[in-house]
DNA sequence: TTGTACGCGTTATCAT
DNA sequence: ATGATAACGCGTACAA
């Protein structure tokens, strides 16, 4: 191999103009879609020949530095191994690149800490705007993003109704599915019911909440509503952890789960302790992640539409890049899918 | 709220070096961690007071601009539904993060005329190199990388041993793994053992194929060697397909797949069929993906190092940005995992 | 130790 | 329709 090692440096816009004979803000615009009909159709043409001949391209640093735009938006997710967010991640990375964007990815483990720092990165990167599937108690992100004037979008998560300032988010109807699920299992013939839920401090685990009391009251079963228990995280650990809790807590036959990864903790749970689903105790989830209908049992679940919440998140965002006003709270319906983890409760010893 | 809309435009480094009575290049070393040892203890906090006062944030887009470097890498993954992947990819952001790197994400849903289109954007956007988890086949990111200047690390993934170039990279030890679940099932007793390979030019299939082959031979039955008929794509839908014609090319009592979804497509076709695992079929993945302990039955795979494999990769990354040469070809060694889709097989009727 | 001067590559604005 | 000029915010030789 012959000594390219030096790094030519890549042609500049003055390389170009120089070589199509034409002043750089003419490539300038020659290049740039939106302003190339008022160059004649030559020199458009010369342009871009000498631009494919040099193999020019244009430096969105230095576009992005001149602009103030920098076709850039971040994405904050909470963590990326739970199997919710990888489809809502790439629905956003495919709108947002199919409309130029280039997504910035930011991972906060949860830690809300963290998450200020990614934001300030963010904004130190010149990102457009943040998408945050982020759902940290107390977070900050979203006052800081504001701070920073960068135009936000809340996925998977809102702000609690009324809080200051209203900021678009597109979110499953959580409390709607947990409602359905919860009248699924008292339609089953079971009165204790419990509920595993999420994190507190989230709104899934607010909204899903009520949604279980909803359904609970729904069926007249208000005096014999089962243990309730948050788990410290959507994490199969967390929900191990949480259904042995709710074991010695009290007695249930069905427990309705806020979240599928907490089901399947549920289950390791309840193997350990020697009972089987559904024949002891039914389980239902929650966002039907990919594998669900594998498991053993075949985990009922409340579908949640991961692509189309990524889309209307980028979406969303595109709206406000545009300089549109900042657009609606979007909630998008979920369906309970009936599975093998759901039967009848067990008649009592005769 | 009050009238805060037009944008006070964010501080600069002039303003804080108007603010704390220097000129701004002392500011710019005042700040710079490598350079604040040339400047004097009383102006160096007089800057970090003034800097935190008007709430100064350096640009990275101009720091990027004039220094060359955008401390933003490039992580490329064919699919992110792909539950392979996003630990990998968290593995990376993470290292990377703690590096004071931002990790722009970019998906090609295997499609190498969108990888070449993604790279463009990457080194158009200035980052400084190139993470390719992305496999497909005759795929020309990596010569774009190089004639970008843009330093190359390849993930779960490698060039062919001789091609032009050596490019870093770190793989799971994929050969080892499947001679190892071949030994497994030749020591349970089977003959006819049957290969459900992944897509044709992956470099992950090919090793594969040849770990397979190894196993084969190393058990000697190279003569009763089953059917083999690798699958479109690592996916559930693939799986499926090209174990259905498994089952119509030719008989066997085992099939080592190359990859946990393909096994679970295999599931799909054999439940269809009628055909149980392990009592017709015994079937064994690779990857031990989350959740393959609690499908039906617990799926034998081979388990990788994911998060290790994105540490690793960062770091080679890493290395390169430091000016250091290309670094190591790794590879990282995979475990055979038994659990409950392999047995014995079943005795031939009496 | 600190200040001066310039340029990174682009685009917005004004002039022609 | 095109050219000239300035400025975006920062880093870095070089001078002091």
């Amino acid at each position: 191999m012959d000594q390219t090692d030096p790094a030519p440096p890549r042609p500049t816009i003055a390389d170009v103009a120089r070589a199509a004979g034409v002043h750089a803000s003419t490539v300038s615009r020659a290049l740039d879609p939106a302003a190339r009909h008022r160059i004649s159709e030559a020199v458009a043409t010369r342009v871009a020949e000498a631009a494919a001949r040099l193999g020019y391209h244009p430096s969105a640093l230095a576009a992005g530095l001149r602009s103030g735009k920098s076709r850039t938006v971040g994405v904050i997710v909470p963590d990326l191994t739970n199997p919710v967010f990888p489809p809502i991640v790439e629905a956003i990375e495919r709108s947002l690149s199919a409309a130029g964007y280039v997504t910035l990815l930011a991972n906060t483990a949860g830690d809300s800490e963290r998450e200020a720092l990614v934001v300030e990165r963010l904004a130190a990167q010149g990102a457009d705007g943040v998408i945050l599937a982020s759902a940290a108690r107390g977070s900050t992100a979203v006052a800081l993003c504001r701070s920073r004037h960068m135009p936000v979008v809340l996925v998977n998560r809102r702000l609690p109704p009324g809080e200051k300032g209203d900021v678009p988010s597109v979110v499953s109807d959580d409390a709607e599915g947990l409602r359905a699920a919860v009248a699924h299992l008292a339609g089953l013939g079971h009165h204790r019911i419990g509920h595993l839920g999420g994190p507190p401090g989230t709104a899934t685990a607010t909204d899903r909440l009520r949604g279980f009391r909803a359904g609970i009251k729904a069926a007249g079963l208000a005096e014999a509503i089962g243990p309730i228990v948050q788990a410290e995280a959507y994490s199969r650990a967390a929900g191990k952890t949480a259904m042995q809790e709710i074991l010695r807590t009290g007695p249930c036959t069905a427990v309705a789960t806020a979240n599928d990864l907490l089901a399947m903790g549920a289950y390791d749970a309840l193997e350990e302790a020697g009972l089987t689903v559904p024949g002891d105790i039914s389980i239902t989830g929650f966002n039907d992640m990919p594998l669900m209908d594998r498991v053993a049992p075949p985990l009922t679940t409340v579908r949640i539409q991961h692509a189309a919440m990524g889309q209307e998140a980028a979406a969303l965002m595109l709206r406000q890049l545009a300089g549109l006003p900042p657009g609606p709270n979007l909630r998008l319906a979920a369906e309970l899918v009936v599975r093998g983890s759901t039967a009848p409760p067990r008649l009592r010893a005769t």
